[in-house]
DNA sequence: GCGCGACATCGGCAATCGTCGTCATGACCC
DNA sequence: GGGTCATGACGACGATTGCCGATGTCGCGC
């Protein structure tokens, strides 16, 4: 590996003035720049970035640890917040926890050893005692989920407003009889979404009796067994509230399987706006969660007290938008 | 900070010793290794990597860089390396390149500087020229890709295998008249898959005319614009190969749209095998590529590289398989 | 039984990794 | 002589590690 030393010897000046003609930290001759950067160019010289982190104290990396990066929805912040971090000069270094606690401690300490400048986090519900062990040593990010301290921000999805969209929906086109399939109970996004569903039902002087809500996981399989319960303990539902896409794309092929058409005998509306919610049949009505906000917002937040650290710590709350395609049509009389 | 000097002090030692009772590189006498251990516990000390690597001259960091993370082909192969890599005690750095070749040289320089002990790279087409003016100063796995050189290794799929297997399984069905759409032309995989599809037909004595093949881009829409354009320049076709799955959900749409039935009226074959192969109606047959043993095996070799820089470059031929789902059927007569 | 050297055990000093920033130095001009 | 100006020397940053010194143990020869 070629060195800065390499570099001065070759151009005949002495490392210091190297480095300042690299960072522009102070004035050098032209001439004597000059020399230097065809030096640099000579040899490949790539400056070594341990090194000038040490001396630094700072790593231009930021660390993000999500549950699952084969999850969509997380691979696609992901691939924002990258895009985002690159363009100021960040690169990311990414940790899956599975939702652990165990493992999110893990890497965490391993992100600290690293000493990354930044770090952005998508907990467990566990978050809060994981994270307050580590906690406020390094600037970080909270998606989807608030922790009071200093230098600590989050970023937030309505979830309330999503289910209430939903609900607004779904009574607009004249259904009367609801079915719900909710999240882990103990997610930080279901419950807020069947909160605001509810609402939106009982606005409209509808209610949502226990026999027609089923609570699964999250995943297409879970979708498909609420779905069958669901018909089973809810006859004369014509409408179906699903927590999630994932949910949704599961409840629409066990009715397939059954012979009931939909949007025609069944509305359905979903959540999160995946990019499958475009690939099924009918195109899935789904309550959207801006993806690309939810990246470029958090690294900007970390950013911006990268710069202050001592601002009030701040929460950044971001609403889904109803996006209408053909899952859903007005009830029958 | 807390630093291994303020442990030392703590204890009542020298930082040589803790640094060797934190490493075990020497014998300590277990009374003062008793006193240096609850020093670090008490004073929560956690070493810097960074001054660690740079004296080492290892980082325990490997670079990822693929096109795209939110192509969830990629995502689930990032969580296998990831994975991986994390039992290994290796952490990774993700980078996206869309597939530039401008972006792949500069994260590549990135990550150089970081000093990163070895790279997985599932790079452009135009790799060759990337990567051969960065070669060969970091071990190396190509993903997909070949290149000739000392201490860069392969893991492929056997795509031509792969299209071979589709070909053989519809002509078993009984069908006569194919269509295929294919991926991009200067992709590594596709021209693969078609070649292997064709060979199936030939070896039934059947054949492929030009007008049946309509090539595209991969993805969900360019699936649906080269199934239109299919079923205007092919008609007759009762089976179809698509060369993703992505463009097979997006075809099975389009037929949907226009009232055919599959898969009795068509039947289609994917490839890739991505989670929501299941979750279209009729869920897809496809040829599954071994995603999590792509990850697995590439962090393999590279792990077996850095124990032994010198051997001679190895690749890895991965199979893909059949799996039956529901959307192929038998010719009808 | 005693004295002395060989050897093992354990701990500390200081060099080192590559870079950056502060202080110092010499040249030059007014 | 005092003030710029361009550049060089040098000491951190935080850990690892080769080398050396201090202490203790043991064996051997007389």
């Amino acid at each position: 590996m070629t060195t800065i030393a390499d570099v001065a010897r070759y151009a005949g000046v002495s490392v210091a003035t190297v480095s300042h003609v690299m960072n522009r930290t102070r004035h050098v001759e032209p001439e004597t720049a000059e020399r230097v950067r065809s030096a640099i160019a000579a040899l490949r010289y790539n400056p070594n970035s341990l090194a000038r982190s040490l001396r630094r104290g700072e790593t231009k990396t930021i660390g993000l640890l999500v549950p699952d990066n084969a999850n969509p929805f997380f691979a696609s912040v992901a691939r924002q917040i990258e895009d985002a971090g690159f363009v100021a000069g960040y690169t990311v270094i990414l940790c899956n926890s599975d939702g652990s606690a165990e493992k999110e401690e893990r890497y965490l300490q391993v992100l600290m050893a690293k000493q990354i400048d930044g770090l952005i986090f998508a907990g467990s519900s566990d978050h809060a005692r994981v994270f307050s062990s580590l906690l406020p040593s390094v600037p970080a990010v909270l998606l989807d989920r608030e922790i009071h301290s200093v230098n600590v921000d989050s970023v937030l999805v309505d979830h309330d407003h999503g289910g209430y969209l939903a609900g607004r929906y779904l009574v607009g086109l004249g259904h009367k009889k609801f079915g719900v399939i909710g999240g882990p109970r103990d997610s930080s996004s279901s419950p807020a979404r069947l909160q605001g569903f509810v609402r939106a039902l009982q606005e409209a002087g509808l209610d949502l009796p226990a026999s027609s809500v089923v609570d699964s996981d999250y995943h297409f399989v879970g979708g498909r067994v609420a779905m069958e319960q669901l018909m089973a303990q809810a006859p004369g539902i014509t409408a179906l509230f699903a927590c999630n896409d994932l949910m949704a794309m599961g409840a629409l092929t066990v009715l397939r399987g059954r012979g009931l058409r939909v949007p025609d005998e069944m509305s359905i509306v979903g959540f999160d706006d995946i990019p499958y919610a475009v690939t099924t049949w009918p195109p899935l009505t789904t309550i959207a969660q801006p993806v690309e906000k939810i990246g470029t917002r958090a690294v900007s937040l970390l950013m911006q007290r990268l710069g202050g650290p001592e601002a009030p710590s701040r929460r950044e709350i971001l609403a889904p938008a109803l996006v209408e395609r053909e899952s859903c049509a007005p009830a029958r009389k």
